[in-house]
DNA sequence: GGAAGTAACCTACTTCGAGTAAGGTGGACT
DNA sequence: AGTCCACCTTACTCGAAGTAGGTTACTTCC
């Protein structure tokens, strides 16, 4: 838990070792990426509603206005956590599947990553969740983001495609709603498996590629 | 669009044609699910958060303090929304899964369903997504009305399934993480439809069918 | 070194909405 | 008619989102 350092630890470690002084002042960039990662956390310890930006200051060690110059309204905050988090997320699977000889493996070793993300960033995979919460134009605004997990999708199974194949998946739409389903099936299967403590991220991304790859077929009697 | 006919023209229908009557007492029952419509709709339209109590009130016809004596709290009432909606789409599958022959048809009919729910009846779709945006207490109550979806699919699968895969699955946990899998697969399915006017439920739902009954291996050129 | 400029920052406010206290009112039943 | 209880209201508190306007420290150029 990175939760042992508070937050304006942070401030002091940059300031120098043990000092007396309260504040230090900081770059923007840096401002921000700090603040971004203590929103992180009060929202996923408090849930969106009952976080205040009152805390998420306090706990910056930055007072209330720098917040809204930063991020503009609590919303944008939010925004930008998710962002970030779902940026993170990309990453990671994105460099697991590279590589990969077939479909099905590449399935398999992006599935390990992104289950091992939710076990390991829990916070982050909150604020993934709750997206989904978000009305207008800021679910707009992250739609880009959230595209770029199912285009990855998408195109690796586009890779490991046949021609003849891909270019009917891709005119039917077929490719798209798979990848959505495949994103959509492992995020549901994440909340399920975090009630259960006897899965590591390697079984739970075993069942996903069995069902996956499979199909349901094999487990009904045809 | 049940949206033609505002909120205070029920209390007026209740008391006679066309009253002076500004408004009229009704029973516990009959308000409640007056307010539950109404937040139904609100929640839908400006989110969770942008929502106010007192808009939902004055939609009502009723004051504020009468939502908190019939619901406690806004988490509350929101709650209330998600479970009623929960249960209409439970009702609605449940009701289409019915006698049908073979697992692969059940599955086609149950997700037609599901899908149509999702085109007629958007607000309450809305509110379910909302649930992950919940926190503590609230989602823990939750839990409950969500298994029965999940569990309806686990059985489902269960009863056409021969007995030894049946067993070995259930041990395993596969069954509850293939329902778990087609519920969220499905969701996301149908956030991605959303966008594509081009596409019926039916259409969406042949295409998760295929999906998930023959697994991606078909797609993918082994 | 010091003046000028600017980026980071603050205190002190307004506003709005969730939740509450305490009291009014109308219909049902004797 | 009178009494009772469930339904309903007005009028508040309080906490948190968002803002106006001033202050301090670091940089730059003479």
């Amino acid at each position: 838990m990175s939760s042992t350092a508070k937050a304006p630890d942070t401030t002091e470690a940059a300031t120098g070792p043990g000092q007396g002084k309260p504040r230090k002042r900081m770059p923007r960039a840096q401002r921000e990426r700090q603040m971004i990662q203590v929103a992180e956390a009060v929202f996923a310890e408090r849930g969106y509603t009952a976080a205040s930006m009152d805390e998420i200051a306090e706990r910056v060690g930055v007072s209330k206005p720098m917040l809204y110059e930063y991020f503009h309204s609590k919303e944008g905050l939010l925004v930008a956590c998710i962002r970030e988090a779902r940026a993170e997320l990309r990453r990671v699977t994105e460099q697991a599947v590279a590589n990969s000889p077939t479909g099905e493996e590449a399935l398999r070793q992006g599935l390990r990553a992104f289950f091992g993300f939710i076990r390991d960033r829990k916070q982050a995979w909150l604020l993934v969740r709750h997206e989904a919460s978000l009305v207008g134009t800021a679910s707009e605004e992250l739609e880009t983001t959230r595209q770029q997990q199912t285009d990855l999708i998408a195109t690796l199974m586009g890779d490991f495609t046949d021609p003849e194949t891909a270019r009917f998946a891709e005119e039917s739409g077929l490719l798209q709603a798979a990848a959505e389903f495949v994103v959509g099936g492992c995020e549901r299967l994440a909340i399920w498996s975090e009630q259960r403590d006897d899965l590591t991220p390697e079984i739970v991304a075993e069942y996903a590629v069995n069902l996956l790859w499979g199909g349901l077929a094999q487990i009904a009697g045809r």
